[in-house]
Formats: structure tokens, C-alpha cells, sequence
DNA sequence: CACTCCCGCCAATTA
DNA sequence: TAATTGGCGGGAGTG
């Protein structure tokens, strides 16, 4: 293990030194003897210290010329040189602090042996921008040793450290330090996977927060989910994560840490209070939220706040809220991670980095997909036979134990991310841009598919054989996501009438994303103009990495640390759609928490992104499965629920309007479809897997009985579409009602999808929308007898559906017309956010949904992973229900 | 008193 | 079994 230290230590040792005495600049004069500051304040004091000071002496005697000669030498380059060199002088300057510390030292107060003081320390030891060829590794024992501390406080700032991927566990004692080279990449996904996970909540807190927290204790059972969400969080370097090191099982401190950057990423205002993020991030099932619990979160929050104020990602501030003064942090990092910002220069990818690079630039998906081939299906989107393999990989694997696992780690939860990258952008999209590039990315996943078949086959009665597929847990995963991708497919090939028959369709998150993007497309539209091209193509990477999620559920990922991928999405996505959505999004709203976006984006965008990413996250097998089948679908679901997914597409394809290019072919196709078939669309919630279902209006209702059971039989004409990517099954009702999309300007989304369901087949002629989406909204408010009709049937299909029917029950009070929300939830994502027009709706919308989805939970807990697809499937039935009207 | 959060026990995991 | 990790919460420092 020392092994790696050795030549590197050696010289990094004595800039430990210094850096303690960095700790100390605040302090002032500066001096030389960085030991002595911080350090002999602290406590370490006599002993440590001496040790330390003798170290100290040591280096500062020698090694202060050494280590900058050395830390030049890494610096080479010349911007980040400077950058950091002027850090490291900082750190001189800090050490010279010594005299002031001395003052200090005297009493070592509380707040020098901060553990943010400890952390600036620990970082100022270590280069932002380390030198690719270099790696540096570090020792707890010597750091700790050095710093003066007990070891166990070196594990509070390397966990949350792990957790950014600034460093990674390498051996026993042995951490890896990759420096910020890739910090934005890491909160690019943070940010994606956040969409996903808790884009609903955002925008719940916003309106509700003490709701929000009730919703969460409910949602809890989904935060489970979470857990399996980690691992998206994880993401594991390539390079030196040991297997090894990554087994310890959650790691709290790690996910709670991501978690709470997820937060600050995906709330608009940026600032998230204390109170808010730890009732979020209690996953525990418990709805009780123990008072215990709570405080045991807060302290673990302040622990991991300190090490990002250290990090310069965020600051303490306090937010005045009716009830009176909250503590809280806002984020003061990047907010915008295309260009990585972090990492200033060019940094060429170097040994270790490399890896992330590849799997970023292009590999991410793959990387990512621990099971490569996750990724790799990404790429497949695009690639035929890629896709082709996730697919099968989706099939056999999904179906087998693995699914929930989350073990598999949560890279194959970013994938799905990309859906909430999409979501985003969708709420951006008020913007338009930034909606291109969502819309694209919902579109995306299952657009290729979807797009590149016929959309008119998409329509293919449903099949209901699919249904079992459908049939939740596990199977349903498995089973749904694949048919959904063959259909696809066979969409293409064929199937062309689903809708007609099909009362209604399941889809899977992607489609449904795609029905919202159908409905955003005026959005897309007008973004995609603009983004266009480039939107679909995103679009299709996320469909795809949905389904490496799908792929790679199934494939356990490393551990801890391994995170295989570095955000394969990240890169695409960077590129142009999310840097366009993301600013919108955050510009939008102040809540101190994250706000739902626009309400569009909340709708639509979120509705699929969402979906997919929270299902991804949350079930990652089920969801995996789900969308695999979508983008896949093809191969998969041809063979279960083909049709199903063909209408999904089908819906996608109406929605296509907003994917951009691809899915525009398909949404020509289903273009054609007079409108808006009338359907519930239910958005998958968040996180979890979501199925989307679409009920035709007409038959909504009972007929369909999800039941998984029951799809198969129902000879309705539904279809299940596995959401490609996120496991999310939108589940979307076409009530037979006709206009209530085209009312939704806005959401073009809906509108479109309303078409495309009308097309295929449905006939329903109201159009109701329930889900997340706001897209809902619009149609719900024109539809709004759909809804609950839908919801019933979705009862009988299963339970899930059922409660969706609840769900809608509570939600209808909600909205008012609008279907909406989602009932994901706990982190889900959520789509909460609905389109922007929505918003107002949108929002109470989500709230309410949310207490609709408090049966879900139930469900959820039913069983692990099963469960929490079916919440998720729940969720979004509820949503559905909830609004009608 | 409320907010912070240090400290270190001790369990879970590893080696 | 010993060592490493890290969850957890008592309770102290601060304002």
C-alpha cells in the first residue's frame, strides 16, 4: 500500500506540512513554521504536535524549496500552475500564520479544531489540478498524523471527499488524490441524478416544505430506492478504485454527501436548508422521522457542509422563512458543468484520469455501466448492434436476480440521469434552448428506438402479453423494459395500430418523456432549431445510457469506489443541452430549496426525465429493465410486451415533436396522428422506476388492469412501454378524450403526446395526463374526467396502479385540472416540476400528488426493489388519478 | 437556549 | 483476530 506513497510522499509530505500552516492563514502573519499554527491550537497538541512539529521542522527546513520545486513541477502547466501556486503560496502564507496561531494556540478553541479548518488543511496539502501523470496518494495514518487529528476525522473529509471524486480509496489507508480535474464532471451528474431523485421534491419543498417532509417520511420506503441510488452518486474512478475498497455497503456519509450536492444542484435558488436536506435525506422507511434520526442527520450535515465550505462548493447562510431563521447552505460552486469548470486546464487526461476521461468523453456510458455494455448501449443508440447487446444483456439480465440490485451501482443510476439531464433541461426549456437539448434527451433514449421505428407501429394493439412483463417487481422490470425496446423496433417493423385497440399504453419513462416532449415541443421546437440535431442525438445517448442503466442493473457495479463511469451522459450532455437547461432551471426560481423548474419542464421533461432517472436510480434494475426495453425494446419486448412499448413509442413518437431530430421523425410519423390521443400519462416518479402508462381515455380506466396479471390478460390495448432508459413506466391513459393536450400550449409536450396516442389508436378522446408533467395539466384540465377514470383501472391493474388511482384521487383535489403529479416519490425527481405554465399548478400539484403517493410507499415496502418499482409505477398512477380534474 | 459539531464509543467490515 | 472504517449520538462550545 505504502508502496505508492513512496516516491510521491516524499515531497508531498513536506507540502503537508505547509498546508497546516494554511489552515492557519486567516490567522496573519505569516510565517514560516506552518506547524506550528493550526496544529498546536488544535489539540494535537503536545504529543501530535510535537511529532508533528518535528515533521514539520523537518520540512519546512528542507522541504518547503522541495515541495514547491515539486509542486512546480506538477503544476507545469501554466494557468492552473499559476492557479495553484498561487494556492500553495496561500498555504505558505498560512503557515506562516504560525504567529498568530501561536496566540491561538494557547487555546485551541472549538473552532480551530473545526473540522472545515481540518479539511482546508487536509486540501491545502494537496494540488486542486494534480498533474495527470501523478498520482498522489495519501495516507489516513500520516495525514492524520500530520494534521494532528485522530484518524476517525480524516474519514469524516475523505468520505465526503470520495464522494466528489476528489479522491478515491485505493488500498487500506490508502486514498488516491484525483484533485478537481473532474469535480464537474461529478456534479454534472450529481446534478442529472438529482433531476431524477429530487426534482419533485425541490419543487414540493418550494410550496410545501413541511409537506415536502411528510411526503419524503413517505417517500422514505422509496428513499430506499436511494440507497440503490447511491450508487449512481458513486462514481467510482476508474483508476484507482480497488474493489476491494469499495465494499463497505452505503456509506452514508458518501451518499448522504452526494445527496446533499444533489440538492444544492438541482434547487434553483441554490440554497437548501438544513432542516429540508436532512429530511430528505432520511431514507429510512420509517415515516416517523425519529427526532433522534433527525439530529443525527443534521450533525452529519454539518459535517459534510463543512468539508464543501472547505471545498469553496458552498456557504453557510441563513434563510428567514416564516417560521423564523433556518440555517442553511448555498452553493457557491459551479452551477454550470459542461466545461468541467474545475478542472482549468486542459488538463490532459493523465494515467488516471484518462479513464474518467475516456468513459466521459465517450466511454461514460459504458464506463459507467460497470457493465460496460450499459454504456456501451448507449452508444448503441446510436449503434445498432451495441443497443442490440444491452438489450439482450436488459433481457437476460433484468430478468435475473439482479435487477434491483443496486449493487450494481449507481453508475447505471447516472445513466439515467441523462432522463433528469432532460428533465431539466425541460424545465429550462422554458428556455428554449435548454429544452432542445431535453427534450432531445427524453426523446432520446427511446427516440432512437422509438424514432427509428415506425412510430406507427408503436401502435400495435398491445400486446398483452407484455403486461406480465409489466407485472411489477421484478419481473415487471425486467420484463416490461425489455418488450418496451423490441417494440420499439417492431414498432418500426409494424405494429403500427397499437393505440386503436390498446385502451392504454405503458411506457416507459423515456416515452413518456417523450409524450412530454411531444408536448414541449413547441418548446423543442423552438430549441430544437436550435440544438435540433444535437438535441436528438442526446436525446438518444440518454435513451441509451437508460438503457446501460437497465443493462447494468443487472451487472453490480464496483463498490464504493468504483464508479465506473463517469457520467457517461455528462459529457454529452454538458455539451450543449445542459449547460442551456441548466442555467434556465436555476435562474427560475428562488425557493430556498430547489424549486421545480419551469412548469414546463416540470411537465414534461421532467415527467420522462425524471422518470427515467428516478426509476433508473431507484429501481435501476427494474428501471433498467424498463427503459432497456424501450431502447431496446425492440429485441426485448418484442418478444413481451412489444406492443406495448410500440404505443409507447408511438406516444414517444408524438412527443418526438420535442425529442428533436430522430424522435422527429417518429413524431412526423406519429405526427400524423390527428392529435393528441386522450390518455393519462402517468410520469414515472423520480427516482424510481417508473412504468408510464397510457390509458387510452376510453378505455382507461378499468379495462386495463395493470395488475401485471392483469395486463396480459386485459386484451385492452395497452401498451407497456418499459421506459427505455429509467425504469419508469409513465403509465398514460387516453381517456378518450380528445383536445385536452391541445389546449396545453405550453406543453407542447402533452399535446403532442395526445396526438400520437389518438393516432396510434387511441381513441380515447380525452386526453388525460397524469403525471409528474406537467403536461398533465394542460390535458387534465381539459380531460379532466380522465383522470380518475384512469386511476380506477390502473387499480385493478395493480397495485400500484391502484394507488395511482388514489393517487389521483388526492391529486385531483390538487390540481385542478390538471392530472399531474407524479407521485413518485420521495426523491424522485419529479417532475414535479411541470411545465412552467403549470407552475402554479404544478406545484400544488406536486404536493398534493405526493400525499396521494403516501399509499405508495406502502407498496413500496412490500418489497425492496419490486417495491419500489411499483411505487414508482404507484406513484405515477396516482398522479394520473390525481388529477383529472 | 439554539445552533454547531467535536469526540470517541463501538459496530461493521476487512485484512 | 486485529485493524480499518465509519455510524452514531452525547454533550460541549459558541453566540
Amino acid at each position: 500500500e505504502n508502496i505508492f506513497d513512496r516516491s510521491r510522499m516524499a515531497p508531498k509530505t513536506p507540502i503537508k506540512n505547509e498546508p497546516v500552516d494554511l489552515s492557519k492563514q486567516k490567522g496573519c502573519t505569516p510565517e514560516r513554521n506552518p506547524i506550528t499554527p493550526v496544529k498546536l491550537t488544535d489539540r494535537p497538541q503536545p504529543d501530535p504536535w510535537t511529532p508533528t512539529a518535528n515533521l514539520k521542522m523537518l520540512i519546512s527546513a528542507a522541504s518547503p524549496d522541495m515541495r514547491d520545486r515539486e509542486k512546480k513541477k506538477e503544476l507545469f502547466r501554466p494557468i492552473e500552475n499559476n492557479k495553484q501556486e498561487t494556492s500553495d503560496c496561500l498555504q505558505y502564507d498560512m503557515v506562516d500564520d504560525s504567529v498568530v496561531d501561536e496566540f491561538e494556540k494557547q487555546r485551541p478553541s472549538r473552532k480551530q479544531k473545526s473540522l472545515g479548518l481540518l479539511c482546508q488543511k487536509f486540501l491545502a496539502r494537496y494540488p486542486s489540478y494534480p498533474l495527470s501523470t501523478e498520482k498522489t496518494t495519501i495516507s489516513l495514518d500520516e495525514v492524520a498524523s500530520i494534521l494532528g487529528v485522530e484518524r476517525r476525522r480524516i474519514y469524516d473529509i475523505v468520505n465526503v471527499l470520495e464522494s466528489l471524486h476528489l479522491v478515491s480509496r485505493v488500498a487500506k489507508n490508502q486514498y488516491c488524490w484525483h484533485g478537481r480535474h473532474n469535480l464537474g464532471q461529478t456534479l454534472k451528474r450529481l446534478q442529472e441524478a438529482g433531476e431524477l431523485q429530487y426534482g419533485e421534491l425541490m419543487a414540493f419543498c418550494q410550496h410545501k416544505e413541511q409537506d415536502l417532509d411528510y411526503t419524503f417520511a413517505e417517500r422514505r420506503k422509496d428513499t430506499n430506492l436511494d440507497s440503490q441510488d447511491r450508487p449512481l452518486l458513486d462514481f467510482s474512478e476508474p483508476d484507482c478504485t480497488s474493489a476491494s475498497a469499495n465494499s463497505r455497503k452505503d456509506k452514508s456519509l458518501r451518499i448522504m454527501s452526494q445527496k446533499f450536492v444533489m440538492l444544492f444542484l438541482v434547487s434553483k435558488t441554490k440554497i437548501v436548508t438544513l432542516d429540508i436536506a436532512a429530511k430528505i435525506l432520511i431514507e429510512e422507511s420509517q415515516d416517523t422521522v425519529d427526532h433522534s434520526k433527525f439530529k443525527t442527520k443534521v450533525r452529519r450535515l454539518y459535517d459534510i457542509a463543512n468539508v464543501l465550505t472547505s471545498l469553496g462548493l458552498i456557504k453557510k447562510v441563513h434563510v428567514t422563512e416564516e417560521r423564523g431563521r433556518k440555517p442553511a447552505f448555498k452553493w457557491i460552486g459551479p452551477v454550470e458543468f459542461r466545461g468541467k469548470r474545475e478542472k482549468p486546464r486542459g488538463h490532459s487526461p493523465t494515467s488516471d484520469h484518462l479513464p474518467e476521461i475516456q468513459r466521459e468523453a465517450c466511454a461514460p456510458y459504458q464506463t459507467c455501466a460497470g457493465g460496460k455494455q450499459k454504456f456501451t448501449c448507449h452508444a448503441s443508440l446510436n449503434d445498432a448492434q451495441p443497443c442490440e447487446r444491452t438489450k439482450k444483456k436488459l433481457l437476460s439480465e433484468p430478468n435475473s436476480p439482479h435487477q434491483g440490485k443496486r449493487g450494481n451501482y449507481h453508475s447505471d443510476m447516472f445513466f439515467c440521469i441523462p432522463l433528469a439531464c432532460a428533465t431539466e433541461t425541460i424545465l429550462n426549456s422554458g428556455k428554449n434552448q435548454s429544452i432542445n437539448s431535453p427534450l432531445s434527451l427524453l426523446p432520446v433514449p427511446g427516440d432512437s428506438d422509438f424514432c427509428v421505428k415506425p412510430l406507427p407501429h408503436t401502435l400495435f394493439p398491445v400486446v398483452q402479453s407484455d403486461l406480465p412483463g409489466l407485472s411489477l417487481p421484478n419481473g415487471i422490470s425486467s420484463q416490461a423494459l425489455r418488450p418496451p425496446v423490441p417494440e420499439a423496433s417492431k414498432t418500426e417493423n409494424g405494429k403500427p395500430t397499437l393505440l386503436p385497440n390498446q385502451p392504454f399504453l405503458c411506457f416507459p419513462s423515456s416515452s413518456l418523456f417523450m409524450l412530454c416532449g411531444g408536448l414541449q415541443e413547441s418548446v423543442l421546437k423552438e430549441s430544437h432549431a436550435v440544438a435540433g440535431n444535437a438535441g436528438n442525438r442526446s436525446a438518444r445517448e440518454w435513451a441509451s445510457p437508460h438503457k446501460a442503466q437497465a443493462a447494468e442493473v443487472p451487472v453490480h457495479s464496483q463498490k464504493r469506489s468504483s464508479h465506473p463511469c463517469p457520467s457517461p451522459c455528462a459529457p454529452v450532455d454538458n455539451e450543449e443541452p445542459l449547460a442551456k437547461k441548466q442555467p434556465l432551471e436555476q435562474s427560475n426560481v428562488p425557493l430556498s430549496l430547489v424549486v421545480p423548474k419551469e412548469p414546463f419542464e416540470s411537465p414534461e421533461a421532467e415527467s420522462t426525465p425524471g422518470s427515467g432517472s428516478t426509476s433508473a436510480v431507484h429501481l435501476e434494475a427494474f428501471h433498467l429493465d424498463l427503459t432497456t426495453p424501450a431502447l431496446e425494446a425492440e429485441d426485448k419486448e418484442t418478444t413481451k410486451s412489444l406492443d406495448p412499448q410500440e404505443q409507447e413509442k408511438a406516444s414517444q413518437s408524438k412527443d418526438p415533436s420535442e425529442p428533436s431530430p430522430g424522435k422527429e421523425h417518429i413524431c412526423k410519423e406519429n405526427a400524423n396522428q390527428p392529435f393528441p390521443p386522450q390518455y393519462l400519462y402517468v410520469q414515472p416518479t423520480a427516482g424510481l422506476s417508473s412504468l408510464n402508462f397510457l390509458f387510452s381515455a376510453n378505455q382507461a380506466p378499468g379495462a386495463v388492469g395493470l395488475a401485471a396479471s392483469h395486463l396480459p390478460s386485459l386484451s385492452v390495448p395497452c401498451v407497456v412501454v418499459p421506459s427505455a432508459a429509467l425504469a419508469s413506466f409513465p403509465l398514460v391513459c387516453s381517456p378518450a378524450i380528445p383536445s385536452p393536450l391541445s389546449p396545453v400550449p405550453d406543453s407542447s409536450f402533452p399535446a403532442a403526446t395526445s396526438l400520437n396516442l389518438g393516432v396510434s389508436g387511441l381513441a380515447s378522446t380525452a386526453p388525460v395526463f397524469i403525471g409528474p408533467t406537467a403536461v398533465v395539466p394542460p390535458k387534465a384540465s381539459q380531460s379532466p374526467p380522465d383522470p380518475q377514470q384512469p386511476a380506477q383501472p390502473p387499480v385493478h391493474l395493480s397495485p400500484v396502479l391502484a394507488r395511482a388511482g388514489s393517487a389521483v384521487k388526492l391529486d385531483s383535489p390538487v390540481y385542478m385540472g390538471h392530472p399531474v403529479t407524479f407521485l413518485k416519490l420521495q426523491q424522485p425527481l419529479t417532475a414535479p416540476l411541470t411545465p412552467k405554465s403549470i407552475r402554479p399548478a404544478h406545484h400544488e400539484a406536486f404536493f398534493k400528488t405526493p400525499g396521494s403517493l403516501g399509499d405508495p410507499i406502502a407498496w413500496k415496502k412490500s418489497e425492496g426493489i419490486q417495491t419500489r418499482n411499483a411505487s414508482s409505477v404507484q406513484r405515477r398512477l396516482e398522479i394520473s388519478t390525481a388529477s383529472t380534474d
